[in-house]
DNA sequence: ATTAAATTGTGATCTATCTCACATTTTATT
DNA sequence: AATAAAATGTGAGATAGATCACAATTTAAT
């Protein structure tokens, strides 16, 4: 359970705002882990003594609802993840598994609790990120019961190239299965729009390689289809 | 500016955190205001330099969607709201309405983050409140997009029931057609699925009022419905 | 390289819920 | 109390997308 955090050059926003003696005390109680595609990192419904900090990689949220299993965010590093569930009751609200190898700092709660004691700034930007994830869940609430199909996915390609690969060339990091869960559809449908996007010139598909063509019909299409 | 916080019974569990003189510091840039069912007390998109903390009554917290405003959360008193507008960009990213006559505190959000910065408890519990809010927006989300109609409704009904009035019997603090956007589906559905419930005697219905006559199958409906 | 498993493509149904339309009731306003 | 406005009830028809079914392809495992 000790990590080199001082030399560590990818630390989080909040983490920057440590001292040293905090970042040694961070590293005493860090331990980096490395994960494959596919690996489940926290499970719903287990008990959880650590936050985790997605150092790199990428990761789907995901909660059990009432019928199935529902994706509701993709996070790309750096993050912290599973705070709601760890300050709370301990036991871990939703599920969180790997969906591009990733390195995770699992961080000791008490440390991390006594750490946004003694630091204002490190727990101001706690604050901030929790406020910033309030508000995306809201929006991709809204859109998922708002808009039709088609422009759900053309968000979803939106937000793949702007927020997590920022490239008009990506590759999908999700099946049709999970996309079509994420953006609350059949799996089928989500096959049958992609194909009707690539037919349409607006993107090009390539298994799971995505090229946005034409962004503005992309962006109509978010807007109004 | 000035209103009377340590005389005040109804503090936030945050607030309860504070010392005399944090409370004091509060009580100088506070303003207590009340507001009458229909008011709108947070305005998506205005600049806002304040947090407001409901003090009693009750709020819908609404945002405006791809095509039409969604109502996101009921929120009852005690709690704090337009926390993670304040802190982004000090852009309302959501809009907040009375629904049953509040007062409201407005508190500066300079004091607010001092009392952060200084209060290490005060700040904690905010981030509590914070990641309950996230957790709550995940499930109901998730139920929205995975249920279908009868079983949102009996949902919105138990919600009603058990986290708002902590009663069988209760006054909706909705029209069907907020009811029917909270729950993403039309106002018609709404009316025909609640004279339904009425008919087979599961709730009875007066109006606005509504007592929850058979909790049993309104649970069933909400898990299989 | 071969076989098995997972993922994707596509047509033909089926269905829950929306929309439209209008009547009725309740609540607010002058 | 009278009138206007908002909110509710209810039928009939329209529809987006789900589901089912199976073929084709890609990816993983032996």
């Amino acid at each position: 359970m000790k990590s080199e955090c001082h030399i560590c050059a990818i630390k989080s926003k909040a983490a920057s705002k440590l001292s040293d003696l905090q970042i040694e005390k961070l590293s005493y109680n860090c331990a980096l882990v490395n994960f494959r595609k596919g690996d489940p990192l926290i499970k719903q419904g287990t008990f959880s003594t650590n936050v985790a900090y997605l150092r790199s990689g990428m990761a789907k949220i995901h909660i059990s609802g009432p019928y199935r299993e529902q994706i509701v965010r993709i996070v790309k590093a750096p993050s912290y993840l599973g705070l709601p569930t760890t300050f709370g009751d301990k036991i871990n609200q939703y599920s969180v598994t790997v969906i591009d190898d990733a390195e995770v700092c699992f961080i000791d709660i008490r440390a991390f609790r006594e750490l946004l004691g003694e630091n204002p700034d490190f727990s101001y930007e706690v604050i901030l990120e929790l406020c910033r994830n309030e508000l995306e869940v809201f929006n991709r609430c809204a859109n998922r019961t708002q808009k039709q199909i088609r422009g759900k996915i053309a968000d979803v390609l939106l937000e793949f190239s702007d927020r997590i690969f920022n490239s008009d060339i990506f590759t999908l990091p999700l099946n049709q299965e999970d996309l079509g869960n994420l953006v609350d559809s059949s799996r089928e449908s989500v096959s049958r729009i992609l194909t009707e996007f690539g037919r349409d010139q607006i993107i090009k598909l390539e298994g799971k390689k995505i090229e946005i063509r034409d962004r503005n019909i992309l962006l109509m299409v978010s807007a109004n289809g």
